[in-house]
DNA sequence: CTGTTAGCGCTTTCAA
DNA sequence: TTGAAAGCGCTAACAG
């Protein structure tokens, strides 16, 4: 007897055809009653599942989707994963996991295109495409699902970077700050991802609102690290005129520039106040006022629809493809209490 | 001419059977230079990628490896995750991600085992497995690589918890501290993983060694969260003879012990001397003293030799089946400077 | 409602 | 060194 069991051996023990188990346990319409149930006791006794290289190959669907990440040890993209996963192991469906991890790991991703041939859909998670890499992906012909970047003609969610940096820095405005710092990524960045420029936009939108004239030297680039934040704030804080206020595009960054503070001996909010972005655990732990995102929130409504594409239920395709999903200032001792020393 | 080319187009038009395009594409010997170059040519013209489905299903093999996490959101679990992908990758295997998720995800995980049938092989961070899991995963049929836990008769790749709390309570003890706390995670958790048996352990070694007395209520429940560290540390400073010291089981409860200790109005480690254990990138930048251990270079371990088992260099198998990575204790604020209060 | 049969696109003997 | 041919274990018409 084989080590494991096949569909022949299941049919053979509930006395049906092959056709018939593999309609049986898939459940499709149109099997009786009681040949379903012959066969799915048959296949629990023989301990059977079907080979998914073998459905894949006759059937054409991998029930796959590919999650591709730049990164996986940060914050917003350990809880992208775990959501996706969740979402697609309830749905039957497989995670096939790409990490582009640096430069030559995108480049060569986008080269070899490992997705090729075993993915149903794709999920992009953050990541800023040139026309190149959007071919690319267009040419797996598979539906794409885009998270935290919107294109024309493709399936997304994300939040609204400008308006939400907008809404940071209008916080900052109405304590009465004026000199405001932008601690941000870089927007040439070879793993580009898509925050740095578009928060960057509301922080200019925010000050051009208010009449504050832009000084480029009040923007600085924090890598979306702590401690390129740190760095970054040491350049800001050592000016002659130094910001009273900063706002850092990630909440990391702006945990820098706290370390950065303390060594300097400064407080906040008293000597500078201080915003991020995302409300990530450790910014209530570090007191940290910040725009919350909803990270899993978007990550679950495009992988519903992307799954919806791919079973055809059309409707997903249909309504809204470009989902913008909310976020929230959440206030801290971060910037609460007193305005700016002048 | 169809959207996408199978091994006849190429065989077709580089005029060799389709066997030989199979083998020249695997780098497989005894294929003519010539006749090497002229498919690898043909393939490349079509933008050929041979269908990984087809493949698996005729050869057994399926390039695939599972990995089983119990978390992805956590840093030592998003640390494994980039490295094994990494990994992989390089080695041309897929990874296919398995988030157990909470105590439901893990029943239904090892009800269904989801890997059956899909991979040549499978690596499982971090998990307290009983009797019945591990039947489970060696019903498989394929190797098991296990992090952070060892288990006889499977490959490994762990640190020694046991010598490593002691350690860091060591420190404590030379410091001058006799009441020393302990948070830990709860053993009974179902979701239970390797350290928290054994970090207590070596706790309690610790203190016997130095001749003192074990006190049931100096361990508290810390649940591996900062919320949980912080309520554990809020119990412990209540007492009447509070602790002069708290060895927390992980950084990320020691984050909660410092903020805890911030809300009372107490400074570490002058009033409470405090160590955490991983030496996450926040733990430098809350000066927190605690234990570092090479995660990346357990990750990287046991993904290299079970790739190696599973390529039949049997040498992987052979030397070494449990290997043990070293960690080191970084002495930061937290417990630097003064001895206890008394 | 069920069975027969032809593939899906490769890998792997076996022979030449 | 190469080719012919038989599967791998399913799904999907098609027929009944």
């Amino acid at each position: 007897m084989a080590l494991v069991a096949s569909i022949e051996d299941v049919a053979r023990q509930a006395g049906v055809s092959i056709a018939t188990v593999s309609r049986a346990l898939r459940g499709l319409p149109d099997v009786a009653a009681a040949t379903r149930d012959r066969v799915l006791s048959a296949a629990s006794d023989l301990n059977y599942v079907a080979s998914p290289f073998a459905a894949r190959l006759a059937s054409g669907r991998t029930t796959t989707v590919g999650l591709v990440v730049p990164f996986v040890n940060r914050w917003f993209f350990a809880e992208v994963i775990a959501t996706v996963e969740t979402a697609l192991r309830r749905a039957g469906f497989d995670l096939l996991l790409y990490n582009l991890g640096d430069e030559q790991g995108r480049t060569r991703f986008f080269d070899v295109m490992p997705m090729r041939k075993r993915v149903d859909g794709v999920l992009i998670a953050s990541l800023v495409l040139d026309e190149a890499e959007f071919s690319a992906l267009t040419e797996l012909n598979r539906p794409v699902g885009l998270l935290g970047l919107v294109r024309e003609g493709f399936l997304s969610a994300a939040i609204d970077d400008i308006a939400s940096a907008r809404a940071a820095v209008d916080h900052l405005v109405a304590l009465g700050h004026r000199r405001i710092g932008l601690i941000g990524g870089d927007t040439d960045d070879p793993m580009r991802f898509t925050p740095p420029l578009r928060r960057r936009d509301g922080y200019r939108d925010a000050l051009e609102a208010a009449g504050v004239e832009l000084e480029p030297d009040l923007e600085q680039l924090g890598y979306f690290t702590v401690e390129g934040g740190g760095d970054a704030a040491r350049r800001l804080l050592a000016r002659s005129d130094p910001p009273t206020a900063i706002f850092a595009e990630s909440d990391e960054m702006a945990y820098g520039v706290l370390r950065e503070m303390r060594h300097l001996g400064l407080r906040a909010p008293d000597d500078v106040a201080v915003i991020g972005f995302d409300d990530q655990p450790f910014a209530d732990l570090m007191d940290l006022t910040t725009v919350r995102q909803p990270v899993a929130d978007q990550a679950l409504d495009i992988t519903t629809r992307l799954l919806a594409v791919i079973s055809e239920t059309e409707d997903g395709l249909m309504r809204d493809p470009a989902v913008v999903l909310p976020t929230e200032l959440v206030l801290r001792a971060s910037t609460e209490g007193t305005g700016p020393r002048q």
